[in-house]
RNA sequence: GGCGAGGUAGCUCAGCUGGUUAGAGCGCACGACUCAUAAUCGUGAGGUCGAGAGUUCAAGUCUCUCCCUCGCCA
């Protein structure tokens, strides 16, 4: 049994996240974990929500909530969006939490005795009327180069050029609008990543199970060279900059920016579930303390590469002290609406609560897995999301379903029947299977998700062609028994089906066990003697129908969602 | 503008370190079957692998140029 770690990037807690974050970090997190708990190892899968930075601030401010308040409300929308989509987090927690905030401070504290952290005093536009002070990108006024109205303290958009927002002329606060500003010197924390260029490289060439593109986002940030960056911002919503609960001098309205201890929070959230379960978290993550037989996997979008390749390990590794890093970094691409991007303003995509107003989470789970954006960006369509739920859900394994308990209804009384003799068309069943499972294995394994989602189909269907040679129907008419083997095996084979669909759509899974009476600790990834798996279900066991298992989505839902939702132009 | 990803059958995508007639699923056509959510099973038709040039005995797979799409720019 090995000891698994797993974590998803954190979702920020700003408003509900649309399909593609759920398809790019926490679905195939929870379709990995799900795997590897079948598979009989000790899985611990952490995620938490990201609630510190300007931007949080800003939408609490705009809902006239204090941001505490705000953030609370937003977590357990956001708990709650995901436990729609049946995300088995060990446990969902917050970076603004108490542990997080010790544990930040904590690597601060670390980091600067290691002589890694410095003040600098940097110069900064402050809004008067906004009480505050501006992030770059909130500050905006006209390019000094191609004279474009609005281009932004980083960069215009217009000309493409960097920018330093004192370089603006007529700078205003994107906030507000306001014209009264002024430049301000203010302190703060910087980390040293110059310094440790080289052991971040030595630790990135030493790292294997890194898919291609997460090295190569690694290697560009390498290569072009780190800078040392501020950790700190003139903030008030934050991880106060202070020690053993001191804060420090001329930091006291300061908080250690968003970057840093978000990334944090994942230790932060496996303390939060330790608190609460009365668990060890130490031995997750200290490598002194027997998280050394721990594999820690990640699950990221291709955003978030640079920040778990280098930022993170900068602060993990700067401390010398024995933590533990990531082993096997799985990143993806984005899921695309229509070839295009998801846009809330206009009207695009779909969020993770609305779909679940549309259909239950298995829908989405079989959709977003099979048709993952692993090795490019994928795109969302209704009519493809159409189509892979009418034929593979609903046709191929709910028809399957279907059609055989009720024909066992009718003809055998609702139980496993007995009589006929294991033959030709099972043996031939029993040899496909095999094969097909263990590809089906080594992909879920490997963390190839459309290729496992193709197995697992592959899986189904291959028991409908069982039920084209075997023909129960037919034979029925003048052998009953030899009809019953056909229909046993049928019904075996549905546990198999079912077994091994529980990563990817759990609750349907779980109606067709029930349906089955397979006791819950049978329940584990099918790994015996494949005839054993085909002849296990007791004779005369009752096995009931269980209601539809999927609707089919007809063309006018996809009308009106395209229309809804956009679409198609 | 810089950087990144990508342009492969009608659609969504596989194609590792170059090597027999370029693959899958969906869609489509035809056939079979009737237990089933008009479901299922079988067969088949579809591609000058964005364009051009080059390297090689051999390129979708390497090099260069160009065109186009998407994203990021902390």
């Amino acid at each position: 049994m090995a000891r698994i770690l797993i974590t998803s990037a954190l979702p920020y807690i700003n408003g509900v996240k649309h399909l593609g974050n759920l398809a790019g970090s926490m679905l195939p997190a929870d379709v990995y974990a799900r795997f590897q708990r079948l598979s009989g190892h000790d899985v611990l899968y952490i995620c938490a929500t990201d609630e510190h930075g300007t931007p949080a601030e800003l939408a609490a401010a705009a809902e006239d909530k204090d941001v505490r308040t705000y953030c609370d409300e937003q977590h357990d929308i956001q708990r709650q969006a995901g436990a729609g989509y049946g995300l088995s987090y060990d446990y969902f927690g917050r970076t603004s939490n108490t542990p997080n905030i010790e544990l930040t401070q904590h690597f601060a504290a670390v980091l600067e005795d290691k002589g890694l952290i410095e003040e600098r005093v940097e110069h900064q536009v402050f809004s008067i009327d906004d009480d505050r002070f501006l992030p770059d990108r909130y500050v905006e006024g006209t390019c000094p180069h191609c004279g474009f109205e609005r281009a932004r303290g980083d960069q215009c958009d217009n000309c493409g050029r960097l920018l330093e927002p004192t370089d603006l002329k007529e700078p205003y606060s994107k906030i507000s609008g306001s014209k009264n500003l002024e430049v301000r010197e203010t302190a703060h924390l910087h980390l040293l990543q110059t310094k440790m260029e080289d052991k971040i490289r030595a630790w990135v060439d030493a790292s294997d199970g890194w898919p291609s593109l997460a090295k190569s986002i690694a290697y560009k940030w390498l290569d072009e060279g780190l800078r040392d960056r501020s950790i700190t911002r003139d903030l008030k919503w934050g991880v106060p900059v202070a020690k053993d609960g001191t804060p420090r001098e001329g930091f006291e309205s300061k908080v250690f920016y968003v970057w840093f201890d978000a990334p944090i929070g994942y230790v932060g959230a496996t303390r939060e579930w330790a608190d609460a379960t009365g668990n060890d978290w130490e031995s997750w993550w200290r490598t002194d303390k027997g998280a050394e037989d721990v594999t820690y996997v990640q699950f990221m979008g291709k955003d978030n590469v640079a920040f778990h390749t280098v930022s993170f390990p900068a602060t993990i590794l700067g401390s010398e002290e024995p933590w533990k890093t990531v082993d096997k970094l799985k990143a993806f691409n984005w899921l695309t609406w229509y070839g295009g991007k998801f846009s809330t303003s206009e009207k695009r995509g779909v969020f993770m609560d609305q779909a679940l107003d549309l259909l239950p989470g298995d829908y989405w789970r079989w959709y977003l897995t099979a048709n993952a954006p692993e090795g490019s960006d994928s795109a969302f369509t209704w009519e493809h999301f159409q189509s892979l739920i009418n034929t593979d859900l609903a046709n191929v394994l709910g028809n399957y379903v279907n059609r055989i308990l009720r024909f066992n209804k009718s003809r055998f009384d609702g139980v496993v029947p007995e009589g006929g003799e294991w033959g030709a068309d099972e043996d031939w069943l029993a040899s496909e299977l095999e094969a097909r499972l263990k590809d089906a294995a080594t992909h879920f394994e490997a963390m190839e998700f459309r290729k496992a989602a193709g197995e697992v189909r592959a899986i189904w269907a291959l028991g409908n062609e069982y039920l084209t040679r075997a023909e129960p129907w037919t034979k029925f008419k003048a052998d009953p028994s030899a009809a019953a083997i056909g229909v046993r095996t049928a019904l075996n084979y549905m546990t198999v089906m079912a077994k091994i669909a529980q990563p990817i759509i759990p609750d349907a899974a779980k109606t067709i066990l029930d349906a089955l009476g397979v006791a819950d600790d049978e329940r584990t990834w099918p790994a015996c003697d494949v005839r054993e798996m085909l002849t296990a279900l007791p004779l005369g066991q009752a096995v009931e129908p269980p209601e539809v298992l999927f609707k089919k989505i007809e063309d006018t839902d996809v009308e009106a969602w395209s229309e809804r939702f956009g679409g198609a132009e």
